[in-house]
Parts: structure tokens; C-alpha cells; sequence
RNA sequence: GCCGCCGUGGUGAAAUGGCAUACACGACAGACUUAAGAUCUGUUGCUCGCAAGAGCGUGUCGGUUCGAGUCCGACCGGCGGCACCA
């Protein structure tokens, strides 16, 4: 078997020196630009995962492809460092997350070498620098200056052993991932960041994205636009009125009563004269402390009670309808209240059943009214019970019926504002001071970055408060504005706000005036492949877009949206094809794979298993197919480069065949690699070397190395052994793409297939511009076609030029 | 429940509406070997047939078409996302 250790290991060394200048990238080069980006790794004590070789082999591919086509290329690799595993790692350990965090990345990157991926490491990152944290802290502060960063007291997860603020990941079937116990749910006082002010053009913009559709789609869901109208309800004896969020105007009629979310305000503002006070309250109350958990459990049997002593006016019947408090209806959405139409609402109907309330149908699928509905109708019909809009369509009814009661149409989102605040210690501090005497104060910008300052205990306090609360020395500061005493803000950022701008700085990463230099700017961004796992189809992509908005229309950055392509690669599943997991055991760990067969065969074997974004499980033998194929080709070109130093050796030729074969090759990998389909890439690579063995020794360099030109992307060790081998010193990553003869791909002479009604009976060896003349003559002359014709004649004769002949008898 | 994707040999998978199962794994047989391993060669969807060949076959049922794995409709199964969003 070929010295796959001794070839990486010599070709890894070659490459990495002076700082792998051979793969740095600058803006003078002239070819085009090509930005090709991973998503960067949280360097987790683990280490690399397969799934972290996929994506990153798929874009060293493109990365190496596109420079050999002359594009001049960024590939950067960076650290995603900050967030919970290191910092609960650390209070384990008893160390630093810092040491933690150094420890992991020194190991990834030594993974990532021996992987042999052409990353810029001159450009290399890491979120918990605080020269780039700086810079989060930065944009942190204009999003506050453009209004789009505010505090709120929202409800967050509390863990009452751990005494902690848990972010959502760490919540697992409404309990504390790391001790069990239940979660509460509390109010808090926390930083929020106002993308729901972005929601039109997050959800617009996608249309200009080379995105897969199904993220496109997610977002789309994510982000949840609904068309509807805004109605009021008078409130009887008082001026006050209830607003109303409906996509269905056109039921109006049938809302027999209203249904406020328990949170809200009018629920206090009539508080004195509502007679079961005491129902009520206990009901918000326990509602409020309700977990996920038990609100789904109750999303069939709905809960709720009824404010006795108020009644609102249904503005269209003009009726007085009865108002209930219901957990079914969400604070947060629209506004808070709606109004109940059982008869076309499933929601409603079951509450209405529930409770006993009345059900009035005015939408009828046939015209005819049903007095006993079995279940909310809701689809479209025609208008009853609607006084003068009966027998109107009823999507016809909607708009009108807006009109009538005087309602507004409105557009809402489920989008909601995303929660930055984390009471914890191993993330960006927010850079603000709170001032008694002015308020929240902005750090100013030239003192930045605001330090994380080193601590001896970086625990949480048992407060809903971070760590850094306990830090006097660092928690007192002076106000900026008016000298007094002031505090800094002690909550830190979530995980995201760092990779939610990373390849910006790639593109300058040691610039200290400014987050990057605006020319590099408008020289790299795009990024024009980004390359990652669909479990960030939402959050990540979503935020890294909000952020990337928000610094166009400050000018700091030129393009509308961050990145322009992006690919999914899908999950490799464990050998019993479930996910992989440590507790099922089930985790093949890269490591092992490169040392039993070499860097190359496990980029080309996770490349070879299926397509990029299908979900694919790893089969434990498979490997060792691709292990041959190199070795096969190992072989083959060891023996070429032996038979061209014998003196007097014959000039070798490639057969004709073999030439036709190899343009032909040539077209189909450079085809596929434009379109991401690695998999059937190396599968043309495989027929080829089938073909090019039986040639062997015989075979002219040249063969050789084009074939390797072909292979490098994919297997770049041994593709540089073997041009190398050939007598070349260039690196491969410096030499052009092969380039395909049109004529030598396509064959003068094909096999024309003949058919019977479609059945495959006969094929015939001709010219492949053969005429429909010709061929039907040669074909009605055909054996086989005269015994299955006998002596009937053919109805119709389908000629498809070049393919078949169909005889339709 | 809603939205989206996917069902092809023993396995991973190929196939601009035109030869279904390329390529690879595995299995079986053979060569080499004292032997094992490695390597090389061959066979490998099912049924019938000595053979030539015929019939069947891409989750199920139906449709469009000269021709359907591919397009359309209904259903069954799996996966992913969202989940009381009015």
C-alpha cells in the first residue's frame, strides 16, 4: 500500500511554510475574486468532528479548484471561542475557559492541517481576542445609537438549584441540562436587539440569495409575515377599546366573544371592575408560571376564565359579547387579544366547547347554513348570518367588512426581538454604563474594547446577574458623561454576536482603526460560497443578516446581504444511521480515519458518499474503496515516472480511447465541481483510472499528470506526490486547469437504440448525425424489428437525433 | 396539526422524460501465497429457459406520454423544521 503517512506528512510540511504564504491571500492579484467561507468552529474539547471534515473538505475543494482556474481566492479559518461548553468546562476543571479555549483551538488547528485544507491562517481569528471583540463591543454601540438595541424586562429561563439563567440551549424537556431540576420561567431586565425593525427586509431579500430553498423557506417561517386587519371593540361603559389582530375580517360576524392574553394591560386598567378579581389573578398567575412544557399539554384542552362584569361591543352585530383571559393567546403576537370565532377557528372552538360558549357559523362551504357544527370550518364559502353580506364570497366579504367597522390593515410578524443579554461570564461585556443620575451611558468608542477583566471566580453568583457582578474593581467606573459614580453593565453577549460579522474581519483582520478597511471591504464581499450545517438556517444566518443590514445602511459595509451562496452539507449519521452521539456511541472520530488511511482517502470517501447536502449514513468499510482508488493510482504513476528514467524507453501514447475518455473525464469534473457534486466527480475519476491501468507504465506523463490536476482538489497530497513524481517542482496549487477538447468529448458514432412501443428490442452502430431517413430504413431492415413486426405495419415512428428510434406499432 | 424534503440491488448510491442499478462497499468464485492478509481477474436485481431470449422490476394505486425512477393526482412510510402566531 502507498506511504500515505510519509506523503502528507512531506507535503503538510512544504505548505506550511512561511506562515503557508502559499495560500495567502491579497487584493492586487488580478484574477477574479473568489470569497469561499466555512462556518467557522467552536473549538469543542472533542475536537474535529466528521461532520466539521465534510463541510470544510467540500469548500478546500472549491477553494483549490477556483485557484487553478486563476480566481484569486480568501479562505479563511477562524474560532468561534466564546459560549457556555468552555466556560461550564472551566468551572468543572477548575481552570480558566481562556486556557480551555487555547488548549481546544491549538488541537483543532493541528486537525485542520493534517487535513490539508489551503486556509489563509495568516488571516486566522478568534472571537474571544479582545482586539476582535473590540469590534463587537463597536457595532454593539451603533445598534444602540440607531435605536435598535433596547432594555426590556422579559421572561427568561431560571434554574432555582443551579441559581443561573439558562439560554434556551441549555434547556432540555424543561429542565436544567446540567442538574435536572426543573426550570421557572422569570422576569428580567435584559438587553434586546430590534430585528423584528428588519423582518420586511430579511424576508424580501432572500429572493436575491443563491440559497437552498429550504432555509429560504425556514427564514420565510421564521419570520412569519401575515396579512390582516387591526379591529377595535369598544368597551361598554368606558372610552377604553380593545384592538384585535385577525387574518379573518370576514368572521367578524361570528365572533361571539373576545380573548385576551393573560399579560395584558387592559387587564389591570379595568381591574376594579371586574367581580371575580380574585379567579382572574389566580389564573394569570398560574398561567404565568406555566412552563413550554405545559402550555402544549394544554393546546387541546384550552384553560381560561371569563372577566365578569365587562363586556365589549361587537362592532359589526353591534352585540354585547362576553371578554375571557386565555394562555391560548400569546402576549407577544399581534396585539395580545383576539377575537373568538368558534365556528371558524379550531383554536376557539375548542375553547368555546370547553367552556359552553356560543358557536355562531357565517361562513358555509355550501351556502346552507349547519346550526351543529362537529368542528371549526375553515376554509372558504359563502357569507350567512351576515345581515346584508350573505351569498358573498366570503374573501370577498373580508375587505369590505374591514371597511365597514372601521378597521385598519396590518401586517404582523412572528418574528420576535432577539434576547442579547447572557448572565453569564465567558462572553462580549456589553459596553455600557449605568449612571443614576444619566441613565444607560454608552462606553465611548475610543475605550474600547471593554475587557473582560480576569477573575478568580467566574461561577454564577446565584444572583440573575453575571459573574462580573462581583467584580467591584471592575463593575465601579465613572460615568463618561457626568463624572459621578457609575456601574457597568455586568450581563455579556450571547454566542452569536461574534460569528454574527467574523468574515468581515477576515477580510482585515488586523486592522485597528476600523472593523476592515472599507476598499477590502468592496473588494472581497461578497462572500461568494459559504458553506455549512442547516441547523443554523435560522438563528445564525438570520442574525449574521440583521447585523450585516444594519451596517449597510450605516455605509459600513457595500452589500445588501452578507452571502451570496450558500450550501448546506448534510449530517452524517452514525453506522446504525442515527445521529451521531457520544452516548450511543456511535461517534467515528477523524483522527483514527487519518491515521489508518491518510487525510486523502477520508476527504475523498465523505466526499464519495453521497451528495453534499443529503443526510448520509458512514458505513465503516466504505473507506477503504477510496484507500484502493489512491493506491491504484499511486502505483500507476510510480511506475510511469520508473519506465521514463530506463534509457531507451519506447515513447509512450495514450490509446485513442483512453484520450477520448480522459476529455470527456475532464468535462464531467469540471461540470460537477461547478455544481457541488463531488460524489459523481470522483466516480468519473474512478472509470477513468479503470481505464488508464491497462495502458500502466505505457502511459505518457502527460496523462498522468492531468489526471492528477484533476485529483488535486479533492486529494491534494497525493495529486502533488505524483506531479512531482512526473518531474514538476511547481506546487499544484499554481498550475491551470485541464481544458477539454469539445470534439474528443462527443463521439462520431453512437448506438442507436431501437425500440418497439417502447421497449428496448435492438441496438445499431451509426453515425451519430445520421439522418431520420436512414435511420428508419436501417432500422424497419432490422431481424429483430421484422419479427416483431411480422407483417403488420408501424403506426408511427418517434426518431430522437443521435439517442433511438421507436417503432410504434 | 402546519410547512418542506425523501422512498431505486444485500449496503452507500448513479441516471438533460429515452439502455434502470454507473461508481464503490459487501458477498461468491478463481489466480498468487505453505497459509493468512494485501493485490489482481471474474460473477453478482428477480422469475422462466440448455441457450438465444422472454417476462417482471425504482414505496402503493391511478393519470399524462410513442416512452415515466424522473411530470401530474391520491395514498402509505421515513426524515427535517415550526408548533395555540388568531
Amino acid at each position: 500500500m502507498y506511504p500515505h503517512k510519509k506523503i502528507e506528512t512531506k507535503w503538510q510540511k512544504k505548505w506550511a511554510a512561511n506562515s503557508f504564504e502559499l495560500w495567502h491571500a491579497d487584493e492586487k492579484s488580478r484574477g477574479e475574486k473568489m470569497y469561499v467561507l466555512d462556518m467557522f468552529p467552536y473549538p469543542s474539547g472533542e475536537g474535529l468532528h466528521v461532520g466539521h471534515v465534510e463541510g470544510y473538505t467540500a469548500s478546500d475543494i472549491i477553494s483549490r479548484y477556483s485557484r487553478m482556474q486563476g480566481k484569486n481566492v480568501l479562505h479563511p479559518m477562524g474560532w468561534d471561542a466564546f459560549g457556555l461548553p468552555a466556560e461550564n468546562f472551566a468551572i468543572k476543571k477548575k481552570t480558566h475557559p481562556r486556557l480551555v479555549v487555547e488548549k481546544n483551538v491549538r488541537n483543532f488547528a493541528k486537525q485542520l492541517r493534517r487535513l490539508g485544507f489551503s486556509y489563509d491562517w495568516q488571516r486566522e481569528i478568534n472571537t474571544t481576542d479582545p482586539e476582535y471583540y473590540r469590534w463587537t463591543q463597536w457595532i454593539f454601540l451603533q445598534l444602540l445609537k440607531q435605536g435598535l438595541a433596547y432594555e426590556a424586562e422579559v421572561p427568561v429561563n431560571w434554574c432555582p438549584s443551579d441559581k443561573t439563567v439558562l439560554a434556551n440551549e441549555e434547556v432540555i424537556d424543561d429542565r436544567c441540562e446540567r442538574c435536572g431540576n426543573l426550570v421557572e420561567r422569570r422576569k428580567l431586565n435584559q438587553w434586546v436587539l430590534k430585528i423584528t425593525a428588519y423582518a420586511d427586509r430579511l424576508l424580501e431579500d432572500l429572493d436575491m440569495l443563491d440559497w437552498p430553498s429550504k432555509v429560504k423557506e425556514m427564514q420565510r417561517n421564521w419570520i412569519g409575515r401575515s396579512e390582516g386587519a387591526e379591529i377595535e371593540f369598544p368597551v361598554m361603559d368606558s372610552n377604553l377599546k380593545v384592538k384585535v389582530f385577525t387574518t379573518r375580517a370576514d368572521t367578524l360576524p361570528g365572533a361571539t366573544y373576545i380573548v385576551l392574553a393573560p399579560e395584558h394591560d387592559l387587564i389591570t386598567l379595568l381591574n376594579a371592575r371586574i367581580v371575580n378579581k380574585n379567579a382572574v389573578s389566580e389564573y394569570i398567575d398560574r398561567a404565568k408560571h406555566k412552563s413550554d412544557r405545559e402550555r402544549i399539554a394544554d393546546a387541546k384542552a384550552k384553560t381560561g376564565v371569563e372577566l365578569k362584569g365587562i363586556m365589549v361591543i361587537n362592532p359589526f352585530t353591534k352585540k354585547e359579547i362576553p371578554v375571557w383571559v386565555s394562555d391560548y393567546v400569546l402576549g407577544g403576537y399581534g396585539t395580545g387579544a383576539v377575537m373568538a370565532v368558534p365556528a371558524h377557528d379550531e383554536r376557539d372552538f375548542a375553547h368555546a366547547k370547553e367552556f359552553g360558549l356560543p358557536v355562531v357559523e357565517v361562513v358555509s362551504p355550501d351556502g346552507k347554513p349547519h346550526p351543529e357544527m362537529a368542528e371549526a370550518f375553515t376554509g372558504d364559502g359563502v357569507m350567512v348570518n351576515a345581515g346584508e353580506y350573505d351569498n358573498l364570497p366570503n374573501h370577498i366579504a373580508k375587505d369590505r367588512i374591514v371597511e365597514c367597522v372601521g378597521g385598519k390593515k396590518r401586517t404582523n410578524y412572528k418574528l420576535r426581538d432577539w434576547i442579547f443579554s447572557r448572565q453569564r461570564y465567558w462572553g462580549e461585556p456589553i459596553p455600557v454604563i449605568k449612571c443614576a443620575k444619566c441613565g444607560t451611558v454608552p462606553v465611548p468608542e475610543d475605550q474600547l474594547p471593554v475587557l473582560l477583566p480576569r477573575v478568580k471566580n467566574y461561577e454564577p453568583t446565584g444572583e440573575a446577574e453575571s459573574p462580573l457582578a462581583g467584580i467591584r474593581k471592575w463593575v465601579n467606573v465613572e460615568c463618561p458623561t457626568c463624572k459621578g459614580p457609575a456601574k457597568r453593565e455586568t450581563n455579556t453577549m450571547p454566542q452569536w454576536a461574534g460569528s454574527c460579522w467574523y468574515y468581515l474581519r477576515y477580510l482585515d483582520p488586523h486592522n485597528a482603526e476600523a472593523l476592515a478597511d472599507k476598499a477590502k471591504e468592496k473588494y472581497w464581499m461578497p462572500v461568494d460560497a459559504y458553506i455549512g450545517g442547516v441547523e443554523h438556517a435560522v438563528l445564525h444566518l438570520l442574525y449574521a443578516r440583521f447585523w450585516h443590514k444594519v451596517l449597510f445602511d450605516l455605509g459600513v459595509v457595500s452589500t445588501k446581504e452578507p452571502f451570496q451562496k450558500l450550501m448546506n452539507q448534510g449530517l452524517i449519521l452514525g453506522p446504525d444511521g442515527q445521529k451521531m452521539s457520544k452516548s450511543r456511541g456511535n461517534v467515528v472520530n477523524p483522527d483514527l480515519m487519518v491515521d489508518e488511511f491518510g487525510a486523502d482517502a477520508l476527504r475523498l470517501y465523505e466526499m464519495f458518499m453521497g451528495p453534499l447536502e443529503d443526510a448520509k449514513p458512514w458505513q465503516p468499510d466504505g473507506i477503504v474503496g477510496l484507500y484502493r482508488f489512491l493506491n491504484r493510482f499511486h502505483t500507476l504513476a510510480a511506475g510511469v515516472a520508473k519506465a521514463r528514467k530506463k534509457k531507451n524507453a519506447a515513447p509512450a501514447a495514450l490509446p485513442e480511447e483512453t484520450n477520448r475518455l480522459m476529455h470527456k473525464t475532464i468535462r464531467k469534473v469540471t461540470e460537477d465541481f461547478g455544481a457541488y457534486r463531488f460524489n459523481t466527480a470522483i466516480s468519473a475519476l474512478m472509470i477513468l483510472l479503470n481505464d488508464m491501468e491497462k495502458s500502466a507504465a505505457q502511459l505518457p506523463k502527460d496523462s498522468v499528470q492531468i489526471f492528477a490536476k484533476l485529483l488535486f482538489p479533492l486529494a491534494p497530497h497525493l495529486a502533488q506526490e505524483a506531479w512531482t513524481l512526473m518531474g514538476n517542482e511547481s506546487p499544484l496549487d499554481h498550475e491551470s486547469w485541464p481544458v477539454f477538447d469539445e470534439k474528443l468529448t462527443e463521439d462520431a458514432e453512437v448506438e442507436l437504440l431501437i425500440q418497439i412501443n417502447g421497449k428496448l428490442r435492438d441496438k445499431m452502430k451509426v453515425a451519430k448525425t445520421i439522418p431520420q431517413e436512414e435511420a428508419e430504413k436501417l432500422a424497419l431492415a432490422n431481424q429483430r424489428v421484422k419479427e416483431f413486426l411480422g407483417n403488420k405495419k408501424p403506426a408511427k415512428i418517434i426518431f430522437v437525433p443521435g439517442r433511438l428510434i421507436n417503432i410504434v406499432i
